[in-house]
DNA sequence: TGACTATTACACCGTATCGTGTAATAGTCA
DNA sequence: TGACTATTACACGATACGGTGTAATAGTCA
């Protein structure tokens, strides 16, 4: 799983076109979600894992772990193999564990920021 | 505007906590819509452009852009000037070229795979 | 000031998404 | 085979998002 390496520099390359974007985006939708990026992060982690032990790692019932990995193997982000009762997912898209690092690095930066406002509407302090 | 360097391999950190997959989340988001993507690409090819500008590059309704460049000003991925009748915007979160530039590899490395859904279920043959 | 342009604010509707609950399937072990 | 566990399939309700249309605001120029 070699890391994926830019050919041009954004400035370089003509506009985006919208079927590119389409494509790209499908990519980060993968990784707008929170409970998708903690599934991804713990594979990442311990490189295997099974629906239950990322239920339990996330706290999360086993038909939401379920169906969020089903998403990203459709997308090709996670691979599944089985191995007797359990299903395994592996992370298997080269380019998701640098764009997470460098996702995460960014609040790293704007921690300072104080907080940030959750669907809900409810205040999460953050540091 | 420095580009952001990660702390902390993935691999060495704790499991990503609910709050700060939260905020990471927020930023993906940002960048998982093709108009989105158009426009940040727009404005890291460019450095500045007026909403009309950019309505003009992608085709779309001012009405359509100015929404999707407040949300992006919202999370301080897009800064905002005015000069005479014109609002002017660039790019000023770091980490965001860095992104864009990883994920459109990812789509470059995989463009053999051939087509892709989008949701209107027509079948987009790119290349 | 008044006509005009560029941009923004806001409500609306169609659509997609998330987590849950129930039911079905794949596999193990006795 | 039959009891059991792990996982998946599918429909449902609540929620969020995107683009449009209309109205309002900010700024220019005569």
């Amino acid at each position: 799983m070699e890391s994926c390496r830019p050919k041009l520099p954004l400035v370089a390359r003509p506009l985006i076109g919208a079927l590119e974007a389409e494509r790209v985006s499908i990519l980060f939708k993968s990784l707008a979600h929170p409970t998708r990026l903690r599934l991804l992060h713990a594979l990442i982690r311990v490189d295997e894992l099974s629906v239950g032990d990322l239920a339990d790692e996330t706290g999360m019932t086993v038909q939401a772990i379920s169906n969020q990995l089903q998403r990203l193997a459709e997308i090709s982000v996670v691979g599944k193999r089985r191995d007797g009762l359990q299903a395994l997912y592996r992370v298997i898209d080269p380019c998701v564990p640098v764009l997470l690092e460098r996702g995460w690095c960014h609040i790293d930066e704007y921690d300072k920021s104080g907080d940030v406002e959750v669907p809900g509407g409810l205040s999460l302090n953050v540091g």
